[in-house]
DNA sequence: GGCTGGCACTCAGTACAATTGAGTGCTAAC
DNA sequence: GTTAGCACTCAATTGTACTGAGTGCCAGCC
């Protein structure tokens, strides 16, 4: 099954070259060498010499599909050259071993939606060898099921929102006047009354008066509504971000990676922008990061009725085995929307 | 201010044998080379020749404090002269331009105690180029201050729980019986009657009736108390992964030490472990864990009103810059006991 | 007795040349 | 259009010699 929403449309090549392109893309992600003509003409069965191989190699190279690290090597992918052979992928297939622990995981796994979403990225990591990454779903079209205050002391109050997709927000307030209990009760009164079955989403009519209750009223709406602009409702779960050290050499590259990794905004952000762009993959400079410029990442998305509901991700060098990672998130993203969705016949 | 909590204490050494340990380690520390008799016999200012250090190394190396990497090189320290190090080590003072960074971060610093934390992490890090771990408090001794029953659906409740500290704990229920809306309400009603003001370790009189109300709150205390023995209480914040990269050489390492971080209920039984074997330091070996036989680890506890109240740690390689790391988690420790405890002129 | 200068010795690291071999580009013939 | 043949390139490997930092030991000195 072709995919083909690469950002350069790459002209299409012959049947040759593209058999041609392939074998070497497999070759170099199998051995991380340069591939050489030879290896190309006898492992591909088109029966030709490796020097016609060659001069096909020579026109690939002229048409930036593959490059030589110096004059007398095997050729290795360029960006484009993986870009062609994952739009030219057919979408694998999980081993059956995989399918079972995955089947596994799934039939026992118990626990708050963050454990499981935390323990799917460590599978998932173990799974492929990569780094995974698994972004929960926001919360903006959860409705609110409770709004409490709790009045920790005279000017300290949380405020505590509970969601129906089972998750919970607290913020603290700190207002300038005090509170006393029975202030602090009545606001959670109003708060509730207020915003039981809306969204963060939906527009509140909020009180208007000027005593305690009411500020305390207007002060916790608006933290509650603030807090959804930010990318802040996402959580991202990162597995095996050790990984990365195998998955790449030279200390420095490992070191910008991890650096990376860390700043979890900047993973949300870089995995939403390839869901919106509709870019299963990124290869390279599609990543859109420079540090990540020796990275590919795969993205699955998670839905559920339909609606986004977040997304599993892998990230590993441009040598990737691609299809197996597209096939391991697919899968996982298919497992976590059923676990999620289709809640009904959940402890069977 | 010598410290002297250490497991094999160390037989004292004569002053000159101890002065040339001292600056072997200093300057091995600094360059992470081998340090050869000249270099001590010009740097330390003894006034003695290169032989006559040269023999004293050969007794340090007997004694185990020195090792050669091989017969032509200079000497490294060997854990047991770190050790030694450490335990003489006159307690360093923050840089001013690092003291004012902290109380900048501090005096600004907003939001839920696990950002604060998180931050904290990061700054740390970035402070000292090692990874950091803070420990976030324990809730066992925090009181609680509201404990509800939120009515997902039929079978699905979630038992939300806010603590004197500011944290929230959250659980579901999944009873085998149906629930509804009163049902819920009431068992709600009766847990935070039978909650509020009580620790996670108070005992709490729990009814014995056979109704589901009945049944729910059991349920919920069950759920709720069985929470603390596990770690689970404990939150980890790790900051500076990446640092790893820099800190350590070889692929293997930093992939070893990578992926017992990932691991936080590893990380935090490591910390307690020290803290609880009166350690601030711990050097290779002294760790206790067989793949972090390369790193050091520094702890300090952060202390609210003589209790407990979790802790700040710095993990490197052996030839870490003990001085600076020490007196940074100090430091930080200190800042983070102010910032929580002290709560009183909080926003000033 | 402890310190030191002197000396022979060791051995990782470096530098350099020679060799190897995988792989290329080109061309002439099929 | 394909291919065999060939000269060429260049990273990687091997071998050799050299350097120099550092050692251990010892005889002489204070």
């Amino acid at each position: 099954m072709a995919r083909r929403a690469n950002p350069t449309p790459s002209t299409d090549l012959d049947a040759r070259k593209a058999t041609i392109l392939e074998a070497v893309v497999a070759e170099h992600i199998d051995t991380a060498q340069p591939v050489g003509s030879s290896s190309v003409a006898s492992n591909a069965d088109l029966g030709v010499s490796p020097a016609t191989v060659r001069s096909e190699m020579v026109s690939l190279e002229r048409e930036g599909y593959l490059a030589q690290p110096h004059t007398s090597a095997g050729r290795i992918p360029t960006d484009k050259g993986y870009r062609y052979f994952v739009d030219h992928l057919q979408s694998g297939v999980l081993g059956a071993p995989q399918q079972h622990q995955l089947a596994d995981f799934f039939a026992n796994v118990r626990g708050e939606v963050e454990d499981v979403l935390e323990q799917t990225s460590t599978l998932l990591s173990q799974m492929t060898n990569y780094t995974a990454m698994v972004l929960g779903a926001t919360h903006a079209h959860a409705t609110i099921m409770s709004a409490q205050l709790v009045n920790l002391d005279a000017h300290h109050q949380l405020l505590v929102a509970v969601f129906s997709d089972g998750s919970v927000i607290k913020h603290s307030l700190n207002p300038v006047f005090d509170v006393d209990y029975e202030t602090c009760a009545e606001a959670s009164r109003q708060l509730n009354a207020l915003l039981i079955g809306t969204t963060l989403e939906s527009p509140v009519q909020v009180p208007s008066r000027h005593d305690h209750v009411a500020q305390l009223v207007r002060d916790a709406v608006a933290t509650l509504h603030a807090q959804e602009p930010t990318v802040d409702g996402e959580q991202v779960f990162i597995g095996g971000s050790s990984r990365v050290a195998e998955s790449f050499e030279g200390v420095e590259t490992v070191r910008k990676v991890l650096s990376i990794l860390e700043q979890e905004l900047l993973v949300v952000g870089l995995v939403q922008d390839m869901l919106s762009r509709g870019l299963s993959v990124a290869i390279g400079s599609e990543v859109g990061y420079e540090p990540l410029s020796t990275c590919a990442v795969v993205v699955a998305p998670v839905t559920i009725d339909g609606a986004p509901a977040g997304a599993v991700g892998l990230l590993g060098p441009t040598r990737m085995k691609y299809q197996e990672a597209m096939a391991a998130a697919g899968a996982v993203s298919q497992h976590l929307a059923r676990h999620f969705g289709g809640d009904e016949d959940h402890d069977h």
